[in-house]
RNA sequence: CGCGGGGUAGAGCAGUCUGGUAGCUCGUCGGGCUCAUAACCCGGAGGUCAUGUGGUUCAAAUCCCUUCCCCGCAA
């Protein structure tokens, strides 16, 4: 089967893998983000999909945009039998999604209807939720609407954070696909439009969203940070104004007895990986790793032993604001 | 040439402004205390202070210059 792939992260790089590795199926091209156009110093970085696609020989393209003329020539180039797109970042226009005889289909972080968007395995694990998955799908003209084909539920631990669950979901993703393409060939594939009610947004991850507000409840902050642990972290502010992200931590609901003011560094331990208890809104979160502006991540111990920080400090508060206004 | 931080012992840092004995918190090794310990006490090892047989100086981790590397932000 001649297939084109469109994708651009890691998941969409280890979908985009599976796929390729698969008896019977010619990756026939790899479309994906055009490079960023800039890095520290300049560096062009290619996505995870662009690497993996030069790495094994498969012709990659960065439109800009599918709307124009340039692409429908490569696409009549390509003449694929099936599109497979997973975290590709952009809606597919009618004359891509109409063009292979099998149709187009998605791999989604997310059991949809919920979570749609830019970043359901994020904001699954921020909310609390316990069980996520991969939903296969017909991609349609909207977002993430399309009819699913079938969905792969996957519990979230506790020990999960947005980088293990993300690797979870991308073998997830990879089975999807493959299990897809069988039914294709097959005949066997079937579609169930998405129920009209229960579904939700998946925003991208914004800089507010990074801000770790300790007046929340303790569970609250550890989900918000492991979630986007270990990109792009969540962040605080030190005494002195610098920043400060805060990359792995554990909740302690009684760990704040006395009530003290959300952001208060209540211990640090330095001795061992060491940690760093911050009072929040209900009970305390003990942070374990972090990284320092200007400095690689480390864990709390370290940074503790650097004494960069000691019971008494508030975090999260800039130098001349007032503590008692943390919301906003 | 987007902005900024940094390279000092195995780890994290101080010392650099105001040149003049290489320090701190840990780790590690040995000894002691203890029923016992990751606790406490004592002692030891471990660093050409990223690079340049660079410049200035009586003297450079520190001031000036070179090169390399790392990281955060922003995209």
């Amino acid at each position: 089967m001649r297939i084109l792939f469109m994708g651009t992260p890691y998941l969409a790089a280890e979908t985009l893998r599976a796929v390729h590795e698969k008896d019977g199926v010619t990756v026939v091209g790899a479309v994906t983000r055009p490079d960023k156009p800039k890095g520290r110093g300049m560096k062009l970085i290619p996505s995870p999909v662009k690497e993996y696609a030069l790495a094994n020989g498969i012709p990659v393209f960065q439109p800009k945009t599918l709307r124009d003329g340039a692409f429908r020539e490569t696409l009549e180039a390509l003449d694929p039998e099936l599109i497979v797109v997973a975290a590709y970042g952009n809606i597919l226009p009618p004359y891509v999604l109409d063009y292979p005889k099998y149709g187009c289909v998605n791999a989604h972080g997310s059991l949809l209807p919920e979570y749609r968007g830019a970043a359901p395995i994020e904001r699954a694990i921020m909310d609390g939720k316990t069980v996520t998955g991969i939903t296969a799908m017909y991609m349609d003209e909207g977002l993430d609407t399309g009819d699913m084909i079938a969905r792969y539920p996957c519990p979230i631990e506790d020990t999960d954070d947005g980088g293990t669950l993300t690797e979870k979901l991308a073998k997830l993703a990879g089975q999807a696909m493959c299990d897809v393409i069988d039914a294709i060939a097959a005949g066997t594939v079937s579609r169930t439009p998405q129920p009209g009610e229960g579904s939700t947004y998946a925003a991208k991850i914004t800089p507010e969203d990074q801000r770790a507000d300790f007046s929340k409840p303790a569970r609250v902050v550890f989900n918000q940070i492991r979630a986007l642990n270990p990109s792009p972290s969540a962040e605080t502010v030190m005494p002195d104004g610098s920043a400060l992200k805060l990359t792995e931590a554990y909740p302690c609901e009684d760990g704040n007895p006395e009530g003290a003011l959300p952001g208060t560094v209540l211990e640090t331990v330095g001795k061992g990986a060491g940690r760093i208890l911050v009072a929040c809104g209900e009970g305390a979160v003990a942070v374990t790793g972090v990284i320092p502006s200007g400095k690689k991540r480390m864990s709390a111990g370290d940074f503790v032993r650097g004494r960069k920080i000691a019971p008494g400090d508030v975090l999260g508060v800039k130098p001349g604001e007032d503590p008692g206004h943390s919301e906003q």
